[in-house]
This record gives structure tokens, sequence and C-alpha cells, in this order.
DNA sequence: GTGAAAGCGCTAACAC
DNA sequence: GTGTTAGCGCTTTCAC
């Protein structure tokens, strides 16, 4: 049974209105309703009979049933953000960021946003029972892993998807995360820095893409400069900064020592200083280190962690406007590249200044609440 | 128009299949479809009729259309999440931790949740139109505003809410949240310390309930010591870090000193430390500093930061049980109480010893990925 | 045991 | 300009 709800005014009905008891009100038919509602045909509707339309719709408190609406257009007007691992969502900045943005940008359009674990991505029906009841008119996925099966049969199903992430052969289908250019910058400024025994640990494990594709790129610069990036020196944590003390832990133990350590998302290098600071090393003067994502928390810790700027709200709105656009049968807007950026602060050598805000530390441009 | 999916199969449909496929493939009418798909009348259909039903539903990938349930059940299977403010989503691990509990419990009974920012809670209609709209079955609102009307209006509609926090005079739609108890724990504490200059600092405006009422416990208790709570040295934050940092530096640049500050949240509180220790502050020798809510990144800031657990996922857990009770029909299951508990760290002054693994702080209890 | 028929609330083609 | 009608996919009485 539909739970009722109270209607905003006095008026005679208590179960739900439908368009019928608006019609019935304003003394027309319910496609008249209809019409004025969805305002189409408004030239050939006069004015009066509009207005005592909207009238009784604002009267009973009148809101079209979704459900009813559904069934006829096909369309629910709701996306599903769909993660790979749910203590992802729970642990970490980066997916808080992108959700917040998707879900402001798709309201703007009229979306509502479901938010989606998949538990296993490689059972290849993951994203399809939700597809397939009609439920969501798009998908955003978000940190595709490279064992997922089922994104890319999803992806050759025509239904409309936006990907944040990268997916080799459905580029179209992606909002570009540089995170190889990434790795290549950290690799760069490190070297620069003199470092030649570097770290890379991992955010998660090595299947998901993102991790992977940011120790590409350090490693691809590495390389290039003839600097070995050790096998010993590689770990990989698990989204948490838990697991980022753990296997930052684990190395000390172990008796694996670096100059630097590249941590694959800032969660994970929250852990990472807390485990050298307790065995005794200093950052930046024993061990730089440099984070990913640039959450708003980096520019807190102690010493403040450089990081690699990965703009996950653009991304959130972007993968948005991208899927709604695909769903609308709109071609996809044109965006601008949206490089990551280095930004230096203390945890990798940045000057101490006076103020201990080193020039490049600049305030994240996102706007801020007093 | 209605985007299609591939069927799993190679069987010649290629819009999305309905009951009447499966009907006609299997030579049954579409009720007899619908009662052994949903199991009902179990007795009354021969297994082989059964069986051809199950065999044609597999083999077409059948899935029961939602906009089509839903309009004849009045369910959507749908939950959303209501969160007041969407910067507090973006910039503080409080909410993530709900929601993802939340998901998890929801999906577990059949639910799919929305995420939901309501931009202006003080607009009667707030949270009516989706609700008006059949989207949904229950809401979960978190974080409740004192100036909240919307919200009073909805838990007075009898529509099924359940409230993250506390609204007084509607007890039984809250998952309590003892921010009042959190606050004397926290001035207790304090007091024990033998700091008398203690200031607050609000993780949001005083309209939020969770933040105000953690000021009158610590109010409270600091009365009841004859210890008082200045007004100099009351401050509120927005949410995130930066604000925390701000509010703190502020204080600092208008020469208030305090010997104690308890931070209303543990973003906020990562922000205070950062303004703290700029100014050349000692944390805790100079000032203690106290958190709420121990997110899991609480023990890797330095010092580490003492907190007030205050359970986030298990508040999201039985938030989705209550609610989904209500939606069903049943009666809410009775949960024993979650009171906070004070996490003693080095920020408030807990010994520093060898392995700077303080005796009370243990890990937190939910499972952590390895 | 199974099917025919009605109806959930909505929109849109087509009459008038 | 507006109403009539049909139909979206589903469940569910009620006959047989």
């Amino acid at each position: 049974m539909r739970s009722h709800v109270l209607p905003t005014s006095g008026t005679a009905v208590s179960r739900r209105p439908t368009s019928r008891d608006v019609a019935r009100i304003a003394g027309v038919s319910r496609t008249t309703v209809s019409l004025v509602l969805n305002g189409k045909r408004l030239g050939s509707i006069p004015l009066a009979t509009r207005q005592r339309v909207l009238d009784a719709a604002r009267t009973l408190g009148y809101v079209p049933d979704a459900a009813g609406r559904s069934l006829v257009s096909g369309r629910t007007g709701t996306l599903a953000l769909v993660v790979g691992h749910a203590r992802h969502l729970a642990v970490d900045g980066f997916l808080p960021q992108v959700l917040t943005a998707l879900n402001e940008t798709a309201h703007t359009a009229g979306y509502h946003v479901l938010v989606d674990a998949v538990d296993d991505p490689r059972r290849p029906d993951a994203y399809f029972a939700r597809v397939r009841a009609g439920r969501v008119d798009g998908l955003v996925v978000v940190n595709p892993r490279s064992d997922d099966a089922a994104l890319e049969a999803l992806l050759e199903s025509g239904f409309p998807v936006a990907v944040i992430g990268n997916v080799p052969g459905f580029e179209g289908a992606c909002s570009a995360c540089h995170d190889l250019h990434g790795g290549r910058l950290v690799a760069e400024h490190l070297l620069r820095l003199g470092r030649r025994r570097i770290a890379y640990l991992g955010f998660a494990p090595p299947t998901f893409r993102a991790s992977a594709e940011r120790l590409e790129g350090l490693r691809a610069t590495l390389d290039a400069s003839g600097v070995e990036l050790s096998e010993a020196r590689l770990r990989h944590a698990a989204f948490s900064a838990q697991s980022g003390y753990r296997e930052t832990a684990a190395w000390l133990r172990d008796g694996v020592r670096f100059d630097a350590l590249f941590a694959g998302n800032d969660t994970v290098a929250f852990g990472a200083l807390a485990a050298l600071r307790e065995h005794g090393l200093q950052v930046p003067a024993d061990v730089a280190v440099i984070g990913f994502d640039d959450l708003p928390l980096a520019r807190f810790a102690l010493p403040r962690l450089s990081s690699v700027r990965s703009h996950p709200a653009e991304h959130g709105r972007r993968a948005a406007r991208a899927l709604i656009a695909g769903i609308e049968g709109r071609p996809a807007p044109d965006e601008p590249p949206l490089p990551p950026r280095l930004i230096v602060r203390r945890s990798c050598g940045a000057v101490h200044r006076p103020a201990d805000r080193p020039a490049t530390d600049r305030p994240a441009t996102g706007k801020e609440t007093p």
C-alpha cells in the first residue's frame, strides 16, 4: 500500500492527488493537465485555462507520479554512481567529492543520483540488473578495474555510461583521468630533488587502473632517467590510512629503505606519514612524500602533504554532463583537458617559509563555505 | 525512447524483454509468469510449468520493469539519504561512513539508496517533492537542524522517516545520537587534566543540533564544576578543515587564549591543529585538543587526535533497519543504546609510550580490509 | 492450475 | 483548443 502524504492544503483528498484530481478541479481533461504542467503546446492553450490548471495543481499539492511517468516515457530521471569497492567510499575523501559534484550537476538537470556498490565486478552481470530493471537512465562508473569484464560488456551494450577513469578502447566514454601524467610529474619532481631510491605505495590492488597507471607514469620517467624502481619498493595498500600505515610499517620492519615515497592517494599517505614518523624517519629530510588527489586535508597534515591535484569534483561534474547529454541524445560537451597539477608542499621539500605557506600552496580553486 | 540493453542470449528480442515475452516463450499467461517469478501461490503451480517459466526468463535475461512494478505496488524499493548541507558530504568523513553502511544494509534488504542534498531546509516543501513524486519509500535524514520546519512537518506526516540525530518530540524516529553525552565526556576528561580555559569550536553553525548539543554537554559539565565557558572561546566552523583552521587562527590573531580545545568534529580539529602549530603552540602541552566522531584518520594525525567515537556506520545501519521496518509495516527493531566513547590519544595528553600506541587507542571495531 | 480482464498514473496520437 | 482513446509493464481479483 502506498503511504499517503498530507496535502499542503485542506482540500478533501487524502490519497495522493493524481492528474485526474487536478483535471476535475480545474474542469479540464487529463490531457490538458499534462500539457500545461509539462509546458507542451503552450501556444494552443488559453492563459485562463492554464492558470486554472496551475492553481488546481498547487492547491492539491500535485506532483506527477514518477512511476507512471517513467512507465510511459521510458525514463527514470535517475543516474547511478557505481563504486567498485564499498570501503573506498567509506575511508577516502575522493569519492565523496565526486559524488557531491555529480549530485549537484545532476540535480540542476533534473536528475537524481543513486549510489551503488558493485561487490564483485568480475561477475558478468554486475551492472546489468539495475539497468535491466529500468531503474536508471545511465551509470557513472568510477575507479574502474582492469579485470572488470562486466564493465566492458556494459560499455559495448550502448547503454549510457560515463567512466571516471580510463578504460582502453572506450576513451569516448571516459572522463579522462591523467594518472599516467600525474605519475610522471611526481617522478620528475623527485628526481629534481635528487632522490633516487623511490618507493611506490599503491592506494589499491594493482587491478585498479588508476593505481596501476600512476605507477606506470612514475616508472616510465624513472626508467628514462636510468633510475631503477626496485620491486622491493613496490607495495599496494587498500584505500585507507590504516592500510597505508600497515604497508609502510611492513617495509620498515623488513629493512626496506627509500628516500622518497609516492603514495597512490592522500589517505594512504597519511598512514604512511605516521608509520615513517614512528620509525624515527624525518619527512622530508629522510624521506620525501607525495600523495595523490590533493584532498582538502592534505595541506593540514604535518608536514603539509605534497600531492597531485586530480580534480575529483570537476570529474564528477563532467561525468554528469556527458552522461546526461548521452541520455538525452545530445553530443557530449567538448571539455578542455584537465591536466593534473603537482602541488608542492613541505612533505617533499618545499622551502619552509615564515608563514609555513609555500608559494605553490594556493588554496583549492573550489569555493569554500565560510 | 527507452535505451535497449543486449539480452544475455541470442534469442530474437532486441527491445527489453517483458513478462509478455516470457509468457509467450514458456507457453503460459502473464499471470503465471508473475506468480512464479514472485514466488506466490507456489503450491498451485506444477513444477514443470514453473521450470518452463524460469528457463524462459533466464534465457531472455528478463528483469521485471521497476516502473511497472512500482506503479501497481506503490513501492519503489528506494530510500533516500538526505543531507542538509552538500559541503558536509564533500569535506567530512562522517557522512561517507553513514552512507556506506546504509547502502549495505539497504541492499541486503533489496533497497536502493538515493543521495539527496536539501539546499534550504527552511523551505517547508524541502523534502516533499521527492516523497510526493513517489520516488522513494522512505527518507533517512542526517544531521538535522533546529530551524528545519520542513523536517517536523515531514515527521508529522507519517511518511516513513529515520533521523540520524535528535529531533525533540520525535524521539521514536531518531537513531539517537548521544551528542550531549559526548560533550560531557570531553568536559570531564579536560577537567581531570586540570584544564580550565576551555574553548569550543563547533563543526557547523549552531542551528545544527548535533553541534549545539555537543556544546551543551560540555557547558553543563563545566558549569557543574564551576568552570566558566567564556563566550569569547566559542566559535563555529563549517564542516571543513579549512574552516576549522580559519576559526582557530582568528582566535589566536585576536589574542584569545585557551588551554584546551574541543572541536565539534575531527575534520575541523585537523584544521585547528594546523593553526595552533603555526602559531607556535604545542599540543597537548599548551593546548589539549579533542575532536568528535573518531574518523579513521584521527589516529594518524600528529599528534594523534583524541576523539569521541560516534559510530557513524552503526547509525547508518540502524537507520536503514528502522526505516525498512517502518516501510514494511513491521515494528522497528529494539536496538541497544550506542553510547559515545572517548578515545584518548596523544592530543589530549595520553602518555607517549614507546610504541606511540597509548593503551586506550585500540583499533576501531569495524573490520578493515587488509 | 491457469487465463482473461481490469487498473495503477501517466503521456501522446488523433479526433473533433 | 480540448477531449477521447490507447497503451506503457506489471500485479491481482475473479472465473473457469
